[in-house]
DNA sequence: ATAAAGGTACACCGATCGGTTTATCTTGTC
DNA sequence: GACAAGATAAACCGATCGGTGTACCTTTAT
């Protein structure tokens, strides 16, 4: 058994290439050759591309949302404070080399199937970030915790969009500021 | 020369499938056969399938604005109002039966390198629509109608993001209601 | 020592990809 | 009636697609 398993060795690349360069135009071929597996063990390990996207993209739920937990926490102490932050962790986002949009509205543009599990992961993913920010909420003692949530998360939607599609470079910053508006809101 | 040229024709379909099943998931071969004309038709008004691509978002973006600056109007007269009344609009448009997102998001999740045509034309449609509105702003007289133009155009890309990834249904309700917000900020 | 598990390399499969070629047919215009 | 423009269907191209089969090689547990 080795220290980090072929299975994982795979995920971590497909992740890198479908995230870079889109699913349909990332081939298995590429995969496995970047990974350096054997074609035989990416079929061993999964029965088919779909089913390694969807594993790629609970990969991906999973180290974005304990990221942006982590860096929300590190960066602010107070519930009330960390609903501001999270727009700071996204900003910083933004600035990261690789950024690429996010990897769960690219694959609802490129899955348009509404009923494809990867569209309904996508969405899952989105109520999930959507839960962490009401609960926040909720500690901080909003009036409306689960409008709040809402509230913030579309600025961060509309963030990432004007950031990725508009390269706008003031995006998270602005995000941040309409959302202030809505914080003292929700405090009377 | 027919009433609508070879041309139309191939655009129309390609904007259909393009937007409805994404790029890299749509052939030539499909397009032909559903536009019913000849592969050497299309070759010959078009160099190769992304020139067609380019084409379509093209006439995407031209058909979305007229939709939106004519149903804009129609809706409200003012033009505070119709800063609003936007938001009506694309509330409309989540409603339609073949809704698929913003093709331009789309495209960009796509298209990786940011130096792609596809990349630029996006980015400049969202340009062009942020414009429109901040032409409306000038003209109801707000403060700084640049920023206010960004942040409802921010308030804009969250919706469809919410409604498409999210299916959230109160999407375009809910930035409606934030819109005003900032809209009673910008005249004081 | 050996056998099972899991790895590798590589040939191979039919289907589809974007794109070209050829040969034929229709359609105005002069 | 002749001719050029532009259309058609269909064969064809090499490359790549997702996925399988075969034969060999390591590792590990019994």
């Amino acid at each position: 058994m080795p220290a980090i398993s072929k299975r994982e060795q795979i995920i971590t690349e497909a992740l890198r290439l479908f995230y870079q360069n889109g699913f349909n135009a990332t081939g298995v071929d590429r995969i496995i050759t970047e990974a350096g597996v054997s074609k035989k063990t990416l079929y061993n390990h999964f029965r088919s591309k779909d089913e390694l996207v969807l594993a790629t993209l609970r990969k991906r739920d999973e180290l974005f949302r304990n990221n942006l937990m982590r860096e929300t926490e590190r960066l602010a102490s107070t519930p009330r404070e960390r609903l501001l932050a999270v727009f700071d962790v996204v900003g910083a986002w933004f600035q990261e080399k690789g950024f690429s949009g996010c990897m769960f509205i690219n694959a609802a543009a490129e899955f348009s199937d509404t009923a494809d599990p990867c569209r309904i992961l996508s969405a899952e993913h989105k109520r999930l970030v959507c839960d962490y920010i009401r609960g926040l909420a909720e500690q901080a003692g909003a009036k409306d915790p689960d409008e709040l949530s809402k509230q913030l998360n579309l600025l961060i939607e509309g963030a990432i969009v004007c950031a990725y599609v508009g390269a706008d470079e003031a995006a998270a910053e602005r995000a941040k500021s309409m959302a202030m508006v809505f914080l003292s809101q929700a405090f009377c």
